[in-house]
This record gives C-alpha cells, sequence and structure tokens, in this order.
DNA sequence: CGCACGGTTGAAGCGGCTCAATCTGGGTGG
DNA sequence: CCACCCAGATTGAGCCGCTTCAACCGTGCG
C-alpha cells in the first residue's frame, strides 16, 4: 500500500469510540452496520451454543479488524464482546465499501487480511481436534503473546494478558476447573506464569516445544507486523 | 457477477487434469503456485503434528475452490490431498493474479468465497470445542449432506459420501475406533446410516437436533449455491 | 490363495468433567 | 476503618467419555 492508501484507512478511522469491558460490539443476528477496528483494549468474537455453553473464536488485539465479513455478508453468524475497556473506530458499511471501490490495492489488503485471519482459525481447529489440555493452552498463550510483540505491547518474557480463567476455557474449550489445574503444573513447573492480568513466560524453549508452536505459522504473523 | 466475468471464470477453468484418489495437490511448505478448482471428487485440507496425527481442516466438493489463499501468500500451512479420483481445474498463479486485476467484481467474489469459508471454518472450532462426539459426527454428515444437496448431488434421504471412518476421525479429532461405535449408535438408532460409501439419513429431524445443527449457517451454504 | 485395508468389538486406563467447598483480593456501604 | 460481598482462583473426590491396545472379521484384489 502506498502512503495515500494508508492515508485514506487513517481517515476512515477517525470515528473513535470509547466502550466499558463487556460492551457487545456486535450480536449474533444482528443486522451488520459498521466495520471495527481495534485501536486499545482486548475484546473476542464467540458463538453460544443452545446448552448455554460459549465457544470463543478469535481474540481482537489492538489493530486488528473486526471480521470484515461482518459488512459483507448479510446475517452474522456470531457476536463480539469487549473484553476489557476498549477504544474501537468504527467504519460505516457504505464507508466500507467507498474503500473497496477506490482501487484493487486496499481491496487486496481486505482480502489479505482475510487470509491471515483464515490461517489462524485453521491453527486453532488443529489445537482443539488434537491436541492435549495442556498443549492447547501453551499454544494460545504462544500466539497471543506473539501478537502482542509484533505489535510493540510485549517485553522480553512479559505482556499484558487480561484473561479471566473462564474465558481462557471458553476458548480452547475446557472447563475453568481444569484450566486452572494446567496453568498450576506450568507454574509449578516452572514454563510460565499467569496471574493478575499479565502472561511471564519463565522458559521459552520449552512452552514453544510444549505448544508445538509452528514456525511457519508464527512467520505468517510476524509479517503480519509490519 | 455479469457473464463477461463468468465467462472469464469458465475459461480459466479449461486446463483439466484427471487425478487419482490419495494424490497430493499441495503439501505443506510447498512454494505455492497453482490454484485449484475441483470438478469432480472429493479432496480435503490438512495438517499434519509432530507427533505423527492428522487434522482435517476442510473438505473439497465438485465447485470448491481450493483455498484461494495458496496463491497470495508465499508459504503453505497445510496439504490437500484427494479423497476420491477427481478432476481438478488448475489455474496458474500469473492468471489468478490477472483475474484479479480486470476488475473489483470477480476480486470481491473470491473475497466473498473466503468468508464462507471462514464462516465453515468457525462452525468447525464450535464442533471440536464444546460438542460431544455424536454431535460432531452428526453436524459434519449434516454440512457434508447439504453442501452436495446444493450441487445437485444428493437426494431426498440419500448421498455419496466416499469417506472412510479414519478419514472422519481425523476430521471430527477422534478415534476410528469410537467414530465407529457412534456411528453404528446412530445406525441401530435408526437416525443415519453410512456404509459403502453412502450416507442415508433416516429421521432428518432428529440428526439435525443432535448436531445442533444452525439454520443460520445452513443459510449461507445454501446461498453459495446460487 | 493370501494379503491388506477398513470395519467391528471388547477390556482396561486416563484425561478432563462435574459437583462442591474454600480461599483471596478488590470494591462498597455504613 | 471495618464488615460485607462477590467474582475469580483454587483444591478435592468421584465419574464418564474417549482413548489405547488388541483381536477378529469381511472383502476386494494382485
Amino acid at each position: 500500500m502506498n502512503d495515500a492508501d494508508v492515508g485514506l484507512l487513517a481517515d476512515a478511522c477517525r470515528n473513535v469510540r470509547d466502550l466499558p469491558a463487556g460492551h457487545h460490539l456486535i450480536m449474533e443476528g444482528d443486522n451488520p452496520d459498521p466495520v471495527f477496528v481495534m485501536l486499545d483494549g482486548w475484546a473476542c468474537g464467540y458463538k453460544m451454543l443452545p446448552d448455554g455453553g460459549r465457544q470463543i473464536l478469535a481474540f481482537m488485539l489492538p489493530g486488528d479488524f473486526c471480521d470484515i465479513h461482518i459488512a459483507v455478508l448479510r446475517a452474522i453468524d456470531h457476536s463480539f464482546v469487549t473484553i476489557t475497556p476498549a477504544r474501537v473506530a468504527l467504519l460505516p458499511r457504505a464507508q466500507m465499501e467507498a474503500l473497496v471501490e477506490i482501487g484493487p490495492t486496499i481491496t487486496r489488503a481486505f482480502w489479505w487480511s482475510q487470509l491471515v485471519d483464515q490461517s489462524v482459525l485453521r491453527a486453532w481447529i488443529v489445537s482443539m481436534g488434537r491436541r492435549t489440555a495442556r498443549e492447547r493452552i501453551a499454544h494460545l498463550m504462544c500466539e497471543l503473546y506473539i501478537r502482542m510483540r509484533n505489535i510493540g505491547l510485549a517485553n522480553d518474557a512479559n505482556c499484558n494478558m487480561p484473561l479471566t480463567q473462564l474465558v481462557i476455557a471458553d476458548a480452547v474449550g475446557l472447563t475453568p476447573v481444569h484450566v486452572n489445574r494446567v496453568l498450576k503444573s506450568l507454574r509449578v513447573e516452572k514454563v510460565m506464569e499467569l496471574s493478575a492480568g499479565s502472561l511471564t513466560i519463565l522458559d521459552p524453549v520449552q512452552l514453544a516445544e510444549i505448544a508445538g508452536f509452528d514456525g511457519n505459522y508464527l512467520h505468517r504473523r510476524l509479517r503480519k507486523a509490519d
């Protein structure tokens, strides 16, 4: 993208709003209007099940789009909530369409962003299908740490991680109770520590090994940063 | 899309090839060149794990794209194999790029196709994370049956389903042994029957109920058909 | 004929779940 | 400043779904 395109995008993000934690950006079934860009804070997308269970599908960190598809398809199939107090930029649907009309560069950027998201979704499926609780949680922590690092919000072995054990459980498909036990075991084994909304990686090598963290996948995440 | 666009796409699909079952379309780590369109037969995308396990990420039926991103990102993060003998159309990368240059309509069509794929991936995550073996298998069968019906390859209660129990296990994240037991229980309860490469739905209502099959998700799948 | 692959079945073990109680720290009202 | 409350973290005990291991069957095919 050239400067002009960047300028257009930045310009589009001027409609900013501050939201408290636990605020719903979109509910499943809503008529999709605006697109969101996270400027500050955390949010997540999730789906509810008939039995009241919840499955978190993605975490949104500062700089992330709220899945663009929401403005394209007529119906939404999942919801978004803020996890922390957050600042988001709103892009009305019309403006979104206008951006796409301008030229292929921006459209392609959106498209490309989709591909990265898909890659994350695929990794998520692998975690759910083939990894143990321990591996899943380690993998999630790796992913989130790397993403935080890519946007300059992590230092060497530590970063902010405002996730409740219940939220983690909903993300990795486990019980909060069991998440707790796994976190404890990782703590006593001096692999990583998660407390007070902050993640500390004590043994990066071992953590990556437990997680089976894919360098290829990681690479792509890193490229997203530039 | 107008007729001209459709013509361009159809024209792009002239490079056709017949492949045997078990043929790898792409291997993880390959340098991505062509894009594939399934014309006939089944294929699937999957990822291998260090321990030798396999997780299937998507099934490709006639009419499906082989994930477009493969031609966009430089590295591939998963592989594709044919499940049955198959006929595929090859789109060289350059031709793909050319199609995108032509105009926003086709680009947007690709983009939109991505969104549908993402929706399926999300549903898959929900299955893995929050559903029992029985529910997962029922859901997979619902999805595949609907997709077959959308492309005119299913009749009222029956369709082709050339999946081995091992393949199903790799898709839903279970053991082949357990898949077998679940299939048996669904059979004796007269819900559905899967044998000899063919699926028969005996009690559609009960099957959908077990699967927790989402009408919204279904709706979008149906729209893909037009 | 025999081999190989996919389906079928049984027995035993374990990872993660359920239920339930206790603990902790931060916030709130008095 | 204290009593209280509440959400989240922690821990224990028992159970169940799914896995593991292992054997056996059926069938298509070289």
